[in-house]
DNA sequence: TTGGGAGTGAGAACGAGTCCTATTCTATGG
DNA sequence: CCATAGAATAGGACTCGTTCTCACTCCCAA
């Protein structure tokens, strides 16, 4: 497994984080946060699972989902839903950026983007109406700028 | 089932819209798009068969999910997942009125809200992005209202 | 009226996610 | 360093929403 500077930050940064809170250490939940740092783009469950079994390290399936609810709890990563079966999961970067997606009904990419002012929208609604936002989830749907022109 | 004005707009529209593309009729198309213009709030595709069931007019499992489809293929209706385990479908209005969600951590209700400014964001976004937006969906994870002070 | 294609129903099949239980491992205090 | 309690894990059975299959029925244009 290739282990960049950033990608090895979030992974000290979830380990301590899940001490700090009172987890013990387990192979399993190692081998899931190395495999997420190691990935630029949303995984589901299934292909962690098949990932880390191509790794030769094999892990339980309850294992996994175990771990992401953890890592998801902690906001240590994002569970994303993007339509199609499988819920997908994302690195939750610690400052906070973070992207959404656009799914393309033409040729079925999708396509991440931010959006500053969309962030700010969010922001203002929630004090509006009263909500403590958490975290939020937009996916739009449509033509990419690829298949829109 | 009760037929407000309203209801029956759209029920009508429905069916023209299908008609129009080139559909032929069929009872349990005209059933689940009666229960749908009878809602006010987003079902599941169970829950609609189970609904059916209980007017004493069933429906096979796998015509809801077609009916389904086929609405939402014309943008007659809208599917939303809120994450938890089952698609939820929904009236799309033919004005363009619709609403979000906010998932509640704490009480787990699913509160529905509608902000233009947030619609005039991703219009904007959208524009400059180059993407040609059909449909979008937000939500918001956190604290209601209630829940929040 | 009729033929052919669209629509339908019932149940099997599928797949993501959860549950259960025995086993292994981690961290702590003696 | 060892014992121990409780946390973490494996893996397989299970649940349940959704899709598939296929025989059958119905709609509608000719």
């Amino acid at each position: 497994m290739v282990k960049t500077a950033t990608t090895q930050v979030w992974a000290d940064h979830a380990r301590s984080v899940l001490e700090r809170a009172g987890h013990h250490r387990g192979g399993a939940r190692d081998a899931v946060i190395d495999l997420l740092a190691a990935q630029r783009c949303a995984l589901s469950a299934l292909e962690i699972e098949d990932a880390l079994r191509a790794a030769d390290r094999r892990v339980g399936r309850a294992s996994i989902y175990r771990v992401l609810e953890l890592l998801a709890h902690h906001r240590l990563i994002q569970r994303i839903e993007l339509g199609d079966a499988a819920a997908r999961y994302e690195l939750a970067a610690p400052d906070g950026d973070h992207h959404h997606h656009l799914l393309c009904e033409r040729c079925h990419r999708v396509v991440p983007f931010n959006d500053p002012g969309l962030e700010r929208s969010i922001e203002r609604l929630s004090g509006r109406l009263g909500f403590a936002v958490a975290e939020h989830d937009v996916v739009l749907h449509g033509a990419c700028a690829h298949c829109a022109r």
